[in-house]
Order: structure tokens, then sequence, then C-alpha cells
RNA sequence: GCGUCCGUAGCUCAGCUGGAUAGAGCAUCUGCCUUCUAAGCAGAGGGUCGCAGGUUCGAGUCCUGCCGGACGCGCCA
């Protein structure tokens, strides 16, 4: 147990005492109470504030709880200083050997330190990435699919069972207009003049294999067919390529999934669950025959109005009713992902989170809408929006056209960086922010470059620990004698800050995790990092700081032990990123 | 017109489900390599947390209204 969990269980024996001899009521609510690290020194290490949120429904004064608990807290052995500050506040200072049984705890739970079990194992599904499969995956999606993978991580490691899914869109038009565009480039390969790309299909080069392919499979046997033959072939075949190639750009971003769910399955299975789905709601009355208005903001020249078959979306909190058939009969795009999340309910999910991308925020109302009565208020449906990622270059910003080919590939970007780079920048950003991605920039590494920095902590541990084995060969340093090392000599106190950052990683874990936010673990590790640095560099103008103590062996071991602590969170919380931590730099 | 998000140092951003005197990096300035990797460190300057109210022991954080910016709002996907 580390210091912090034991304190924090101290406060509420003493709050359970205080109940019981009558100076708390005893149903009182101690939700609130928290136990926190100290911003400043002169506030001891932790600080709890549990008197002033409790003095009102106690009907006492803030301080009174306060030294009423400050008794009871003192007699913990860990404790040397308990006071009572500012409006109630409960400054705890702890002694060294609390937070020097840090390094205990981090090398004997090995990579498992910090693990957290906040889902008590229950299944949490995370649906990221998503991007259709009509061509390469361009930068846009680089967020998301980074912020999603290392959502996965971190829940997972947090202790829930997660399955992470690719919802491929793989039903509507635009892959029609896929098959179409490869169909021309078949023709091509056949070696017609196709000319200029026509407008509305895709003009990217990336169909050309497409094109090739199916003029090996098909020789010129499609051409004397109706689109309506050939389409159905010719769109399995592009599908499956543009897939081939998305799986391959993500794999070089190192961001995986379990399962990829194809959007046409859900129709054209043993059954037809949209159907399905919408039968049920209709079932409960939650779709009906209405009509729209027409909406504002732009221009609808076209837009007439018509009764149309809805889902009844208001009353789950959504701004309109949202149409569930088109006016050809078939299903809209929403009905099919409605009837997509009834699929992962019956699958057992009951935590639901869903990445988006900035340009689908108007649809989270109607998913969380959709999956509050599919379940029966019984699942949640979390949504995280990845905001827009500006793509400089030496702060220009990079044209990017979609219609001229010109985008920039997520491929591209990932080979000209690195893998580390990318996927660090992407995280070192909370979600909801736009971010600023500069090409010059993060190849640089310099220290405008943070995932340098952090990883460049880890490999000076490793660092040190090559030079221990040099300079002390008579030494036995191995893992098992660090992890066992008398390490009361730590009392410097850039060890103690060490040490004391290093204590506070499970409570980061399980707080990133439970509010859905992994850009925490990457400003926690930039701030370990500094403080390593930072004592690291102290052993030039005080020797007696340095790791390695030659002729102190004991010393030196307790030093590599904390070293060791470091480089092993350091390790643990970039993998939550999935960004390597390399033994060197060179 | 409506909805969501954002507004914190010159720039880019943190601020841990409301905590004490608001932090980091970059940029600027001053120092530190005969040394476990200087891809590093120490120090200095830099702020009306968009504005105005409200909630309470306490607000950058929550509520309301404005101002400014981004994105979205149809049977597209």
């Amino acid at each position: 147990m580390t210091a912090l969990a034991h304190i924090e269980a101290c406060i509420f024996a003493a709050l359970d005492t205080l109940k019981a001899n009558g100076t708390l009521p005893s149903d009182i609510d101690t939700r609130n109470v928290d136990l926190e690290p100290t911003r400043d020194a002169a506030h001891g290490d932790l600080a709890c504030n549990a008197a002033m949120v409790l003095a009102k429904a106690a009907r006492r004064k803030p301080r009174e709880i306060a030294d009423a608990l400050v008794g009871l807290i003192a007699a913990d052995p860990m404790v040397v200083k308990a006071e009572v500050a500012g409006p109630g506040f409960i400054n705890l200072t702890l002694a060294p050997s609390a937070w020097q049984a840090t390094v205990g705890e981090v090398l004997g739970a090995g990579l498992g330190y910090g693990r957290a079990d906040l889902g008590a194992g229950g299944k949490v599904n995370v649906e990221y990435v998503s991007a259709n499969p009509t061509g390469p995956m361009h930068v846009g999606h680089c967020r998301g699919a980074v912020f999603g993978d290392a959502l996965a991580n971190l829940l997972a490691f947090a202790g829930h069972d997660v399955t992470r899914e690719y919802y491929i869109n793989d039903a509507g038009g635009q892959v029609d207009v896929l098959a179409r565009s490869a169909f021309l480039r078949y023709r091509e390969a056949l070696g017609e003049a196709i000319g200029d790309i026509p407008e509305g299909l895709y003009p990217g080069d990336y169909l050309k294999p497409v094109g090739q392919a199916l003029a090996d499979a098909f020789g010129n046997s499609l051409l004397g067919e109706d689109e309506a033959q050939w389409l159905p072939k010719v769109r399995g075949i592009a599908i499956d390529a543009m897939m081939a190639m998305i799986r391959d750009d993500l794999a070089a971003l190192n961001v995986r999934h379990d399962v990829f769910f194809s959007e046409r399955a859900l129709t054209q299975g043993a059954k037809d669950e949209v159907a399905e789905t919408v039968g049920e709601l209709r079932a409960k009355g939650l779709v009906f025959e209405g009509v729209l208005e027409k909406p504002k903001g732009h221009d609808a020249d076209d837009w007439e109005e018509r009764e149309q078959t809805l889902f009844r979306a208001t009353a789950f909190g959504d701004d309109v009713d949202r149409a569930l058939l088109k006016s050809d009969g078939t299903y809209t795009y929403f009905a099919a992902d409605m009837a997509y999340h009834h699929n992962k309910l019956a699958r057992g999910f009951r935590h639901l989170i869903n990445v988006f991308g900035a340009d689908h925020s108007g649809y989270i109302k109607r998913m969380q809408a959709a999956v509050a009565a599919l379940s029966g208020g019984e699942a949640d449906l979390d949504i995280k929006v990845c905001q827009l990622v500006r793509l400089l270059r030496a702060g220009e910003p990079v044209k990017m056209s979609k219609r001229a080919g010109t985008f920039v590939t997520l491929r591209e970007v990932v080979d000209e960086v690195g893998r580390d780079p990318v996927r660090f920048m992407m995280l070192y950003r909370k979600n909801d922010a736009t971010l600023d991605f500069d090409l010059a920039k993060v190849v640089e590494q310099s220290k405008d470059n943070p995932v340098f920095y952090v990883q460049y902590a880890h490999a000076r541990v490793h660092s040190v620990m090559r030079a221990a084995r040099d300079a002390m060969p008579h030494v036995d340093l191995s893992s098992a004698a660090i992890r066992t090392a008398d390490v009361s000599c730590l009392t410097d106190a850039g060890e103690l800050e060490l040490l004391k950052r290093l204590a506070l990683f499970p409570r980061l874990i399980s707080g990133a995790a439970r509010v859905h936010e992994p850009h925490r673990i990457a400003f926690y590790l930039h701030d370990l990092a500094q403080l390593f640095h930072g004592h690291w560099t102290r052993g030039n103008d005080s020797p007696h700081l340095r790791f390695i103590r030659p002729d102190e062996p004991s010393v030196t071991l307790a030093r590599l032990a904390m070293a060791q602590s470091c480089a092993q969170v350091i390790a643990s919380g970039l993998a939550i990123l999935g960004v390597g931590a390399p033994e060197e730099m060179r």
C-alpha cells in the first residue's frame, strides 16, 4: 500500500471514530473528502479538506473538526507532523521512511505498479478511428486514433476489460463512389485512356493498384456488365483494399483494434439488425411519423417538408427528432449506427466510449439519446471529441485540399517524424483543445520536443546503470540486489521529491482513467522527467548527490533503486501512451 | 438563429470531479560541460485567468448573461 493510500485509509478511519463518538453525524456524506498533494512545501506533504467539507452538515466549525481529526491522525507512526491551517486544512508531513517505501512498492510491483481496479474487470467498449474506407487516412484521423488507443490502454491499466473497435462505414453512398472510382482505374489498367477523373469521384493514385488488381482478377469481363452487376464486386474488393491500407497505416502508428465491425453486416447478416432495432424502438413508442422543420443557418433550397419516420430523440435530450428512413426507403446512417450500438449493448457492454473528430460533434446528443433509449438508461456513452490538428511546417500552415488530392496522409507524417513524436505530441494536449502540430519542430529533437525530454530521462537511468557496472565491478548490482536495497539513506530533498512524485502515480492513473483523459499521463511524465533531470544535474555541483558513489556501495544501491523506480514508472507511463522507452538516445 | 467546445504569461498550453501566494515549455536575459550523455540544469523578468454578475468558508474551475474564436446543425457519412 502506498503512503498516500495508507494516509487516506487513516483519515477515513478517523472519520469513522468521530462518527462513532458523536462529533460527526453518523450519516454524514464524506464523498467530497479529498487528500491531495500540496503545492507549497510549507503546507507539508499532503493536505486534507475534510473539516471544511463536513463543517456545514456537521453544524460545527471547520477548525473544531480539524482539531479532532488531527488528534487521531497524528497518532499514526507515518505522520511526523499534523497541523490545522488556513480555513481548516489539515496539513500532514510524513516521515521520510513513508516516501522511501515507494521504491519497494514500485520495484516490487514491476510494470504492475499503478494498476488500478476501477472497473472491477467490467467491460468497456472504446470505438475510435472508424474512418470511411474510401482512401488513406489523413492527419485529421491521427489524433483520434492515438487518443483512442491510449485511452484504451489507460482503461485496461486501470482494471477495465477493454474492447477496441473500429466501425467500418461500408454501406453508404460513399463506398459506391469508391467502387465507381476504382472501376475507372480498372478501365485504365486495361489500357483505356480515362483522362481527368470526373468531379465526384475519388482522384487519388492510391486506387490505381486496385484497378490493376481488378484487371488481374476479372480480365475485361466487367466491361460488358451493367453497373448494377459489377458494382458490388468492385466495391467489395475496393473496400478490402482500403481497409488493408488503413490497417497498415494504423500499424505504423502502433494503433490496434480488437474488432472491425462492418456496417453492411448489420443488414446483410442472418437477420436485419437495423430493422430489428427500429422495431424495438417502435415497440417502446419511440418511433413515429412526423414532419421536421426546415433547418436554419444555411441555404436549404432543396428542402421540402414531408412526413418521415423519426426517432423521438428529443425525449432523451436531443434538439430535434432524427430521421430513420430516407426518401428512397433505405435506412439513414443514423439508423444503422443505432443498430450498431444496439449490437454493442447486446454483447454485454454497459460502458461505451466513442472518439469523434470535431466535425462530428453535432452527432453527440443523438447518439447519447440512442444509447439511453436502447438500454433503458442502463448504459452510458461518453463521447470524447478530438479537436482539429493544424498542421504546420516551421510555423507556416500546410495547405491541404482533399479535392486536389494534396492532403497530407497520416502515413506521410509518421514516416517523416516518427511514431513516438507523433503519438506523444497528440497526447500532450487535452483532447478538446485544438492542436498545432509543427512538422519542423517535432523532428528537431530539441527541448522544444517533450517526447525526447521524457525518453531521455529514461535513457539516463539505463546509462547510469551501465556506468555503475563499469565503476563498481565487484558490487552486486543485480536487479534482485537493487530491489532489496536499504533505501533509508535517500533523504536529500531532491530524492524525496522524486519519491513523492512516484508515489502519486497510482493516483494519477485512477484519476486519468476515471475522466478518460490520457493527456494527464503525458504531463505527469514530463514533470517526473523534469524532477529527474534536475536531481541528476545537481550531482554536477554536488558530487555527494551522484547516483554512483564508488566508496559507498550501499548508498549507490539505494540510489540506483530510486533511479530504476523512475525509469520503470516512465516506461509504464509511456507504454500507456504507446510511446517507446529507449535505453539510449544516441 | 440554435447547439457543443475553446478563451489562463509575448507564443503554445497545463491546472488533478471547488482548495491556500495561478504553473510548465518556448522566446528574452544571466550563469553552469577536466563531470553518471549539456537532447541537461540553476536563476530573472513576464498575469485584471475574455468581460460582468451570482452560488459559498473558498471560484481559473460551478451557474446566468454578454464579447471573441473554432466546429457543427437537412434523407450525406
